[in-house]
DNA sequence: CTGAAAGCGCTTACAG
DNA sequence: CTGAAAGCGCTTACAG
């Protein structure tokens, strides 16, 4: 734990390799133009002294900049989700901008393929050190990380992730798994005889992999679980955005049963949760178990008076703050990078929502 | 968030004022010896051009360094759960050793009120720049924090809060709100007429302030919750460490009414709650809804087995991680500091352990 | 292929 | 009370 030695710098090399300290500069860095001979000498006393490197020095002296850029969904009343990742980018920036790091952070409106792509070309032909990139849109995507990977940009997905492309890391929470705890959490609290519905409310236009992927851990965790055989899923999409058809929708499929009330659960495979939420609280429909996604204000709310039972969180804010810190790790530290990095699937109920707001 | 203006040096504040670059770190850094006159006009200048001071170059020159100490509980085959925080602490100082900091842990046995002292004692005789405490023993920290401030060695308490003290901030778990969680787990899954036991697992010796502030808010829930006013509540405290004592203890309080199985909900206040898991499993009794604290090898078994069925976790490598930049952020970012640093109270099932293990 | 010198932005004695 | 100079550890042209 202790280094009681003091520091090894490059002058102590270069002293003891008998060589300028421009040459273990070179060495070190792999600068090339120096003797093979030379360059495994001062190699072997960096070995032997255990060489490393001042970074502060080296950035100071260096004069570097990165230039970091992101590209991400707007947030705005339709899309909440998105302010948080967007502040965990900003903070993470503010922490690591002493080493000469800028952040432009690009936006496209949610649904919105054609911005999506615009602002993708305007990326490309202006190239950043280092992309961050929520990548909704799959095919376009998949085009842009071609050139992307051609010229040798890091790019990190933030969010959403798009299978075999060349990014250097996918930040983000692992759409099965977090399927499942839902699944667990609906089953702990029902009937073995209960009935659940599961509700996608997306629109048509794409970018709905994480809710199919949410439904499938969802269902696979039922397919295997003995002790709730007896369950019944039902899947319900609801792509309409007009109240009236709605409401109409959901009262068909789960009004039903209110005669005879019997354990009903709801998965809301999104956060969209708050419009069932709303539903139920219209009704007076009490006897339902309701499970959804993300810490939004409508849903917090609904959350607080006991309509929703449980939302899962995937730590929005820390999605943004590490996906800058790993482009940080890869450029400026030379760090190894992992290829997933998973964050927790949080289970947030009345008790313990108040500590996770901040993060 | 674009800076394209340069970044204005300290050069260039004393150019613009007409005095040298040493006046005008002097009065950047408060170290008296200016002219009034002179402060002023360097300061408005300083204002007016937006100055921010380059951290790397003024740590690099300023030559300075930090001792960071530590003082927790060791961690041991009886006390798995220190052995987090520790590696907390240690990642934190890797990632700012550059800034000159180094980390000396000293550590003490759990129940060891004499070597937690004496740890202390050589910790004030040595003073170090900061100092990060588990205040496991309520007076003897009292009376260490007097003479801290005294020698103004800014604290940070780690894990465990005692009340009133100058320390500048504590990095934990809130413990009555993380009680709240479990009665709202077990609640939301147990019978309205069910039966808890609450079981405390604790040595005669103290620091269980945390056990208590538990339970308490456990009983809170209860009491103040309409829906479940049928619930009983009894309390069992075991100190002994014999596990035939324990097994009849256990048997007398919950096994009474296996013949009449009826739904019954066991909390465990802290992380041994593993052993009465053992016992369950031994007993083949298999009608207990069972939550307790964190998230030790043993305990992970019996959650991935289905025999507890939530663990609370409390985020122990951020603690020790936070705790470490708390610190700096106090001592060489010069930032104002939170005194209440409270991390989310984890909800783990089966599901969802694998994404929080690493953390 | 190599070295000497200047410089990154800030701080620290020292001389006056 | 103030300024000039040297230095933190590393990097970058430049000359040879």
């Amino acid at each position: 734990m202790e280094d009681n030695l003091a520091k090894v710098k490059i002058s102590d090399i270069a002293e003891k390799a008998g060589v300028s300290a421009g040459t273990v500069d070179r060495v070190i860095h792999n600068r090339g133009e120096v003797a093979e001979k030379t360059r495994q000498k001062v190699l072997a006393i960096v070995r032997e002294m255990n060489y490393e490197p001042d970074i502060l020095a080296s950035t100071l002296a260096s004069k570097k900049s990165y230039r970091f850029v992101s590209l991400t969904p707007r947030a705005d009343a339709a899309n909440p989700f998105w302010a948080s990742p967007t502040e965990g980018l900003k903070q993470a920036w503010q922490e690591i901008r002493h080493f000469g790091v800028s952040l432009d952070q690009y936006f496209f409106p949610y649904h919105d393929r054609a911005a999506f792509t615009s602002e993708l070309d305007k990326i490309i032909n202006n190239p950043p050190s280092g992309l961050i990139l929520a990548p909704i849109f799959t095919e376009q995507t998949i085009q842009a990380m071609e050139k992307l990977t051609q010229m040798k940009i890091p790019v990190v997905f933030l969010n959403t992730l798009v299978e075999k492309q060349q990014n250097i890391s996918f930040v983000g929470q692992a759409p099965v798994y977090s399927g499942m705890v839902v699944a667990r959490l609906l089953e702990y609290g029902l009937h073995q005889d209960a009935q659940i519905s599961i509700i996608n409310l997306v629109s048509e236009k794409g970018g709905n992999t994480h809710i199919l992927n949410r439904e499938k851990g969802f269902r696979e965790y039922f397919s295997s679980s003995a002790k709730s055989s007896a369950i019944q899923l039902n899947t319900i999409n609801i792509t309409s955005q007009d109240p009236l058809e709605f409401d109409s929708l959901l009262e068909k499929h789960i009004g039903i049963d209110d005669v005879k009330p019997k354990s009903h659960g709801i998965f809301v495979t999104n956060s969209k949760v708050f419009l069932v939420a709303e539903f139920l609280e219209k009704k007076g429909m009490k006897n339902f178990n309701l499970v959804g996604y993300d810490l939004l204000e409508q849903n917090q709310g609904f959350l607080r008076k006991g309509i929703i039972d449980f939302l899962i969180s995937q730590q929005p804010h820390q999605q943004g703050y590490n996906s800058v810190i790993t482009l940080f790790n890869a450029l400026i530290m030379k760090k190894e990078i992992a290829k997933n990095q998973y964050l927790p699937i949080d289970i947030i109920t009345k008790e313990n929502i108040d500590f996770y707001l901040n993060n």
